[in-house]
DNA sequence: CTCTTTTCTTAAACTACATTAATTTTTTTG
DNA sequence: CAAAAAAATTAATGTAGTTTAAGAAAAGAG
């Protein structure tokens, strides 16, 4: 539970007393890889923060073909937010990479903590915001930069996780075939 | 003034009172068709609701070519927000589309408004996640959908829009050449 | 450790979209 | 309203990325 506190309080000042009544409504689960967390048409009743291990979150497409959206990690929180606050069906999927430990936290407890500690809707408010700029910052290379130069700009942002995750995904998560990040990585 | 009201009202429960108080915080400000509203090296001290027109917000990519990352039209919110609230640099440039009145509101006010008016902290959180939600769309459909889909989802969604801007600016949007689209058009 | 399955690579043919450049249409401006 | 500037169209040629298919390498299962 400790990691979460201190993912906390590096983004908010807060007491610990605070800080325990806020872990305390976490609960830790596992999953094995390959195992799915969410699965699309479920109800998504929790958000998650990752412990150890990795997830890919994707989508099907019209023509059934896979696209990830995002991979989250240590210390990264996860899930179908839209579908977690609008009481929506899942329109995402998501499955464990790797075996996996996250702190999930279901609605009803997350509606508590926005109303009874004032620092957890600033620490939600600051990680909506860095969503938010993220992918502000994806759309914009989307629109200017080759395959090629996204594939680099991932290496950089992401050093570790292109060393967790199969070609495959990443190409899904780019959007491009992984034949041709195969012949990216040639030619480097 | 009244049009900003009425959007907050749409959006939060908020007294008469406290509506007034909010809304006095904000100042009305006027720009010419083709004048920048912000321009990227400045420092970011603003964000704007519209209440009259429309802008268009893009960056410039290394080789000099524009991209248009969103518009935003009556009773959108827009401005650089991630420079506004980091007090970085400017990394988008703003400019009306038409002649154009918004209702500026500086970052001291910003804050007094977060600090004094529980219903603002509200409702801007709500409009952050909505914003979150359609970058999480957009990034979707850039990853699964050809060009003319998403032309003709962009048709769909904004039906108005694509009568008050020019396909120049729509291609770029798309993340196509203009000449393209008028291919696209031809062939419907 | 072997068999099976999945992932990665390579290469040829193909397609969606870009580039260039010329022409027409629309918008802007004096 | 006429001249100039900007936007839209068309068409030829070029290229980034896809598709298909086959073989090699790596990972997973018994």
């Amino acid at each position: 539970m400790n990691q979460l506190a201190e993912h906390i309080k590096s983004i908010v000042v807060i007491s610990d007393v605070q800080l325990e009544k806020l872990c305390n409504r976490f609960v830790e689960k596992h999953f094995y890889k390959k195992e799915h967390v969410l699965h699309i048409t479920n109800p998504v009743n929790e958000v998650y923060f990752t412990v150890k291990g990795c997830v890919r979150t994707y989508v099907h497409d019209l023509n059934g073909v896979e696209h990830n959206i995002t991979f989250s990690m240590e210390d990264w929180w996860f899930g179908d937010l839209q579908s977690f606050i609008k009481k929506t069906p899942a329109s995402f999927t998501i499955q464990a990479l790797e075996d996996l430990t996250v702190l999930a936290i279901s609605r009803d407890n997350w509606n508590v903590l926005l109303k009874e500690i004032p620092e957890f809707v600033e620490y939600t408010c600051v990680l909506f915001r860095n969503t938010l700029f993220s992918h502000e910052n994806r759309i914009l290379q989307n629109l200017s930069y080759t395959a090629e130069e996204r594939y680099r700009y991932f290496l950089e942002s992401y050093p570790n996780l292109s060393q967790r995750i199969s070609q495959k995904h990443i190409a899904s998560y780019l959007g491009i075939t992984p034949e041709f990040l195969s012949m990216l990585r040639r030619k480097k």
